[in-house]
DNA sequence: CGCTAATTGTGTATAGTATATACAATTAGC
DNA sequence: GCTAATTGTATATACTATACACAATTAGCG
């Protein structure tokens, strides 16, 4: 029976071990996936594939990964970068709400692939998301909003980035709003009169704003909404 | 050379063709495929999986589907159904959006697959999506938002149903808050320093909401926000 | 009827995937 | 130097999607 080695993330401490010293760390086998995902996008991350990119056969992955989904963990975590600090209480609340909503969101844009692999599934967060999260909890805490409303909050902001990756991905990828217009009007040919508001909004330009503005409308938004619940007053009844 | 049949979607048509008569149509195979993922994940969904589901080949599928993706494009059209009608300005314009957007976040309770599903990359909307995407845009221009407006709230929609969804699969899956709580802290180990809002809003119990509790939050804000644009006042420009 | 062309499901084959297992080489602590 | 741990590697297995060729079936046309 061949004994399990211990995968240990190569971290910090530096433990002296016996045996050979490995040639590699996760960290850069993490980075060479992000290249190849932010080149090639996700489906060209295979084990064969990377282990290639770093010069070592695909079963010397397995020492650094206990299997592809760690792996793809630490992408996510590399990718996403520590949680950026910013001004608790300065100027009010929703600058450093947006400040941290946007640089979220430049994650997703940076990295073609992130919306996907953080929706592929169960997983688990990595320190460096945690740390996110943490900063977004602080922040609309200092909004005012209580712990269960700071997670609420927090989902949607993360839904309001990654619905707008979603559709920048997805929709005028490349396409100018009227090449997309044209596209969208051509795949759905004569049936044009089963969707009467979407065909609207589609002639009227809706899918064309830029990204960033269409970001920006919808967090403003969020906030406007999350103003409401802080104040007490808005609809919020009905 | 082979030619290549082309692949019909056994529709309405039922136009004379040569040759046996297909066995199966499109539309079966994606229900047995949607079971199969319902009870067993969407990985279990192989293409020998649901071919020895409907009892014939691998191959046969192929007869139906181009690819697997267009199955699984199926499969999410299927799932989703047909968009609900929804009163148009009947006792005011949020009634019938937080009815779309239940009704719409119950099809991602009820395929716990499906946020995956429209989440793996590029797709295509079927007929059904549009519907739905149609219903959406016909609400939020009866709440008198201009056609880029409803399209960026329904991003903001959308984004809350999957948000909710993700953290309801995710999250407290099958756990008690407070198993989850105990987990989490676990996981964490002694770093609880380092997430201290987040560890505050989880000891509050922050995550142990119920899931409809949680989209009912949410959307209420962004029904606000809503308001705040519609009815021009609100701190929009900060 | 018979002939042709189209279309079905099938069988076989291929290239790709993740990953289990056994092993030789290396290194640390005794 | 011996032992035990740990590395990277080589080999093998069980999947995956899907390309291709074929026999059986059927419609339309003579």
């Amino acid at each position: 029976m061949t004994k399990k080695a211990k995968i240990v993330p190569a971290e910090a401490g530096a433990v002296k071990r016996r045996g050979p010293k490995p040639t590699l760390t996760a960290d850069q086998i993490a980075r060479a996936a992000i290249r190849v995902a932010d080149a090639e996008g996700l489906a060209a991350v295979s084990m064969q594939r990377i282990a290639h990119e770093v010069q070592v056969t695909t079963m010397a992955l397995y020492r650094y990964f206990s299997n592809k989904a760690a792996l793809i963990d630490l992408m996510i975590d590399t990718a996403g970068g520590p949680a950026p600090t910013l001004a608790v209480g300065f100027k009010g609340w929703r600058a450093p709400l947006k400040e941290w909503t946007r640089r979220c969101a430049s994650i997703y844009h940076n990295h073609p692939w992130f919306l996907q692999a953080v929706s592929a599934g169960r997983r688990l967060m990595g320190p460096n998301e945690l740390e996110w999260l943490d900063g977004a909890f602080r922040l609309l805490g200092d909004a005012g909003l209580g712990p269960q409303e700071q997670h609420q909050a927090f989902l949607l902001l993360i839904g309001q980035v990654r619905s707008n990756a979603e559709f920048s991905a997805g929709g005028p990828r490349g396409l100018s709003a009227r090449q997309w217009r044209t596209a969208m009007r051509k795949s759905l040919g004569k049936q044009r009169d089963r969707y009467p508001a979407l065909m609207a909004a589609i002639d009227a330009g809706a899918f064309g704003r830029s990204p960033e503005d269409a970001l920006e409308f919808g967090l403003n938004c969020i906030l406007d909404g999350i103003e409401c619940v802080v104040s007490g007053h808005g609809g919020h009844g009905g």
